[in-house]
DNA sequence: TGCTTAAGTTAAGTTCCTTTACTAACAGCG
DNA sequence: CGCTGTTAGTAAAGGAACTTAACTTAAGCA
């Protein structure tokens, strides 16, 4: 048989201890400061142990003293905290209409960001797009170039690291092309890794928005297309050659061909609302607002969203059994207006009721996931460069 | 934000570090006889390290000496083993029609098995079954009872080990009750962890059948009901509440509240053949024989069969991506006739195509996934215990 | 000022790993 | 038959990192 994966696959050795250790206070010391008296108690190492472990780590610049705590009684100890100027992470979500890029310390703090309307023709132009803007960022902030660690972008598609270029953008025309993202990557000047939208969107609901602490949940992107993002122990879930969550492929009625993407993107929305009776420029928001304020034909477009929102909701729970589904992307601003419909339609469904909730960071998931993914590495790297 | 799981979270002392190393070696051994110079070319341990580690787990009865091996020129080397006697583990199926158990030593060899017709008409009756065939088992072979160190049991439905019981298992009157596997762990007197059973014959089929190997995979078994088991780089995934891969609830037609189960399950093609104009006593089996004889009215249920499942599977591959797609269950015999149309009818519906076999292990799958779980489990224990 | 209490350091001792150097065993060969 | 080259395995010494136990430092308080 294969061995399933228990035990060490790697030698231990003094060293390989040591920075565990090390890594182990540091991981503690993120959540709050705290004296040596307290990380000794706490983690179950001793007192000396965790002394000359915080020496290193001090030394190193990776954590710094942060003031003192007087207990009720006995002498006042000093407090520790992690430097988070000991390295900045970048992150940057290319989207439809928006590119956004934003600058975090080490503690996940946003330190600098721009949101730049997305106007560039080809791809390549949207390539030099990103890079100056990033440079451009980093530049105006205060933040030394050298001490930007790596970034993480995020873009519709699937990227083939073998392949070194972007698959499944159906919507971008010229993003496939092989070698683009490596000489962004150049350009830039900083290690950059690119991961789904919808995955990034997931990662970044999960560190900041309503997923928090959710060891399974889901993210549904619903815009221009329809995209899910899967967070599984914290980490994301990709499948085998990264389309786990492409729910655009699901069958939905039966027979036909239809793509689900088709019938449940903003898109959607705009054609249900045309073709019972609405008007005019219309656009899924401004339904969504019609739908608000009453009017008919908007309502039952909506609803109708709802409805077939729940049939994916409930093929993503027979599937996977997700503690909860979030509901995000373009039309994220009006998941309220679908929370009834969906909940309501999975009732009748199916036994498998996972959570539905509206996303908490709206437009800004894409890009906090990408920090957020981002400043993991940049936190490995900085560890590793340092100790 | 909170904390991605990088990192160590318990303290590394020297104790630990040993044991890690023991660990190493150990699982190294498994794969295939190996010398201590061979083990510390391999593993990166110094030679005098792997020595006294080998000298531990001989102590402790864990590995033993296998042969003598002699290189092209210099001395002869002493080769060590993992002593398959150290511990066993039984594996349990309680199917609808049988009840299977074996008894494998700490290599994965099956020492002793048997299958018994399941006649039982209660719940209880059931249970008692299950643990003086176990006994029986045990007592008919050469191993001494105080040696087995962990069973798995695998049956339909979901285990929830907080209320103690079963849920979802609809066709089984008085198998949801509280305290059923309880009173079981008690009179078999060996710790017992229940599982899934369409879970179980995905691990088995991951660790003795066609999965071997294979990254993310999902067993769908087809039989009295429909249900999948998901392997994930080799542990199964079993969702936030265990019910992953309870596609029998999958919508699939659109609007009605059928279940995907009454549609796709073996019962579903004796219905189908029925309403085609066959008469007579049906089985499914029999169906699928006389499809594979020609027939037409059981060919055209075949068909339809086959196209109810490449819907299933194309769903499972928007959502997961998995790598392969094994059929099994009760119509495992017959997968092959059901390869070619599941297979045409994915390639009209999704440009996300799976590849898709048929289990290579037949009835046996469920049970040897349960040995390969119960395995798993012993061998932690016993390294625990003896060290 | 001295007592109590908790924080943090020092020193000794233990464990486990590595390096280096050695011994052991085997094969070919003069 | 012993010498040589080669590989396996052990012994001894040294070092890294941990723990325990005892000590020192510092704060509040009577």
């Amino acid at each position: 048989m294969t061995s399933s994966d228990n035990g060490p696959d790697q030698p231990w050795n003094q060293q390989r201890l040591r920075s565990s250790n090390e890594r182990l206070l540091l991981e503690r010391l993120r959540t709050a400061p705290a004296s040596r008296a307290q990380l000794a108690r706490e983690t179950g190492l001793s007192k000396p142990t965790v002394s000359s472990a915080l020496a290193s780590l001090e030394a190193a610049g990776l954590v710094r003293e942060a003031g003192h705590h007087t207990p009720e009684r006995g002498r006042a100890a000093v407090l520790y905290t992690p430097d988070p100027a000991a390295g900045y992470a970048l992150g940057i979500d290319i989207g439809r209409a928006w590119l956004r890029v934003a600058l975090a310390d080490l503690d996940g703090t946003v330190v600098a960001r721009t949101d730049v309307r997305n106007k560039a023709r080809s791809s390549a132009a949207m390539a030099d797009l990103v890079v100056t803007t990033a440079h451009r960022l980093v530049a105006g902030s205060a933040v030394p170039p050298a001490d930007v660690v790596h970034a993480v972008v995020g873009t519709p598609g699937v990227y083939d690291p073998e392949a070194h270029r972007v698959r499944y953008a159906l919507h971008l025309p010229g993003w496939g092309r092989a070698g683009l993202f490596d000489r962004m990557r150049d350009e830039l000047g900083v290690p950059l890794a690119v991961h789904n939208d919808a995955n990034l969107a997931a990662v970044g609901e999960h560190a900041f928005g309503v997923g928090a602490g959710s060891r399974l949940f889901v993210y549904v992107m619903i815009g221009t297309g329809l995209g899910m993002g899967i967070v599984a122990d914290g980490r994301p879930f990709t499948g085998a050659s990264g389309a786990a969550g492409e729910i655009g492929f699901l069958p939905w009625n039966g027979r036909e061909p239809d793509t689900l993407e088709d019938a449940v993107s903003g898109d959607a929305v705009v054609r249900a609302a045309r073709a019972l009776g609405m008007t005019g420029p219309l656009t899924a928001k401004s339904v969504f607002e019609s739908a608000r304020a009453g009017q008919a034909a908007a309502v039952t477009a909506v609803r109708q969203e709802g409805e077939r929102l729940a049939h994916t909701v409930a093929a993503v729970a027979a599937v996977l059994d997700p503690e909860l589904v979030v509901l995000g992307g373009g039309v994220g601003h009006s998941a309220d207006l679908l929370l009834q419909t969906v909940g309501d339609t999975l009732r009748r469904l199916t036994p498998l009721r996972p959570k539905v909730a509206a996303s908490a960071l709206g437009e800004d998931a894409v890009l906090l996931g990408a920090v957020a993914t981002a400043l993991g590495t940049a936190r490995d790297v900085v560890f590793a460069q340092r100790t």
